[in-house]
DNA sequence: CGGACAGTTGATCCCGTTCAAGAAACGTGG
DNA sequence: CCACGTTTCTTGAACGGGATCAACTGTCCG
């Protein structure tokens, strides 16, 4: 089972962490087609609206999704990290319900959808393994509905770098964390406003619970900052979770 | 294929609508072993916590899921009508992210969900079809996320309402809507408070864009509701959407 | 050195909250 | 069929979190 670098071993790692799959399965999923394409910062991947079949495997680097109204007023969907499949939803509706763009630079793997429902047909653990990292993916977008719904700014921001952090060190990410988001795009995941975004963030660093300078986020408090955003990590289904926080306090 | 009263039919239905299937595959979904059950208005499927490995049809009546903060502040997730599958996720992941419970009175058929995963298993399509509904509530998910973090509170409820409306009218529910949400669900859906909702609603009604007695919905200007609700409906993914929405207007 | 972009600050306003109480509607039992 | 408790809806007054608009600062980079 060869995994050497610039293979979809992110994604198949990350299968791994909620799923369990047999060595024929593991090595299905690398055997996958795939096409390598690199997009810079800001590129989009896909626009709301687009016809599409195509779903992506982040290897490197970060995405987003978002939608907009009528207006234009930008709302951020989701964020994706190195081994997540992004998209799966676009390519197969056929249709983009929603924008996909590069946070930063990335690398990604190209995958048709069909083959990749041709694999789940033929090894149902990997089916298995697509549905429940959908599911995970959905139980993120109802944590944030709460979090737009019934949260203050102060917790939406706080509960956004605590998810980002946790999911940076599942993949192994350390100590200084990479908040690939500018102050605007704060403001559309947390559905307020940049101006109060660089207040409350202002507030925060006031308090001591994070220092952000260009991206780096260090987390000073975890315990404090978790309770500033009412985080509970139990709906990210992380694997080890309880180590992966012991981690984050020191 | 027997589809005599009190069978899996509106779930069938409602694949169909989005997915094509084989009478085969049509007739193994009606094949499923399932129970029926009955619970009452506000009774609990499922608890935010639960160790659950079942999943619901919903046969009739409305079902609503939502979580809360740890101060107990309460977001409705999502909104089930009859013939939705609810709780897929909660089932496959094994643990309840979030609160199931009755909106009216319902009728729901119990089903294992390993029973569902090995008919997904046998018959490819039928996977692809639980897929597909999978992903159009996590379009749904999507729009709500954009309602909640971009729209005033006007627009929160006239999009839902427009949601409900021609969601029902889908499944054939005609001219007069049921809103089985009380204020305080209105304003668990949306993100505001009751009062607020109250006197928006009352604004509405002023406008002549509503009337709203006892859960009995009478949407008064179609288009005018839409442009109020900056509702687009493609997210629904709805089959016919022109004519469902031609008949709104009527 | 100049232009673009990200972050910061100030002043003012308003949408929606909060708290509190009253009015309707509803259901239930006697 | 009325009495009464409960739930739902409605209203009022005061407050505040966050929005808005506009300008300014810093920084990176060619």
């Amino acid at each position: 089972m060869s995994m050497h670098f610039h293979s979809l071993a992110p994604v198949l790692n990350k299968l791994r962490t909620r799923s369990t799959l047999s060595n024929q399965d593991c090595e299905a999923i690398l055997a996958l087609p795939f096409r390598y394409t690199n997009f810079e910062k800001g590129n989009f991947l896909a626009h709301e609206g687009d016809r599409t079949d195509i779903c992506w495997a982040l290897l490197e680097g970060f995405i987003y999704r978002h939608k907009a109204t009528s207006l234009g007023e930008m709302q951020i969907l989701s964020l994706h990290l190195a081994g997540d499949l992004v998209d799966l939803q676009n390519s197969l509706l056929g249709l983009a319900h929603h924008s996909v763009q590069a946070l930063t630079s990335v690398t990604v793997a190209w995958i048709p959808s069909s083959q990749l429902m041709a694999l789940a047909e033929a090894h149902p653990p990997v089916a298995r393994a697509l549905w429940t990292d959908t599911f995970v993916n959905a139980s993120i977008s109802h944590e944030w509905l709460l979090n737009l719904g019934r949260r203050t700014a102060r917790q939406r921001i706080a509960h956004l770098f605590c998810e980002l952090a946790l999911r940076e060190r599942a993949i192994g990410e350390t100590s200084h964390y990479h908040v690939p988001l500018n102050q605007d795009q704060i403001a559309a995941t947390t559905g307020i406003t940049v101006v109060h975004v660089n207040r409350t963030l202002q507030g925060m660093r006031a308090d001591g619970l994070i220092r952000l300078v260009v991206n780096k986020l260090s987390i000073l408090d975890w315990a404090a900052l978790k309770r500033a955003g009412d985080f509970n990590s139990a709906y990210l289904h992380l694997k080890d979770s309880v180590a992966l926080e012991r981690q984050m306090a020191a």
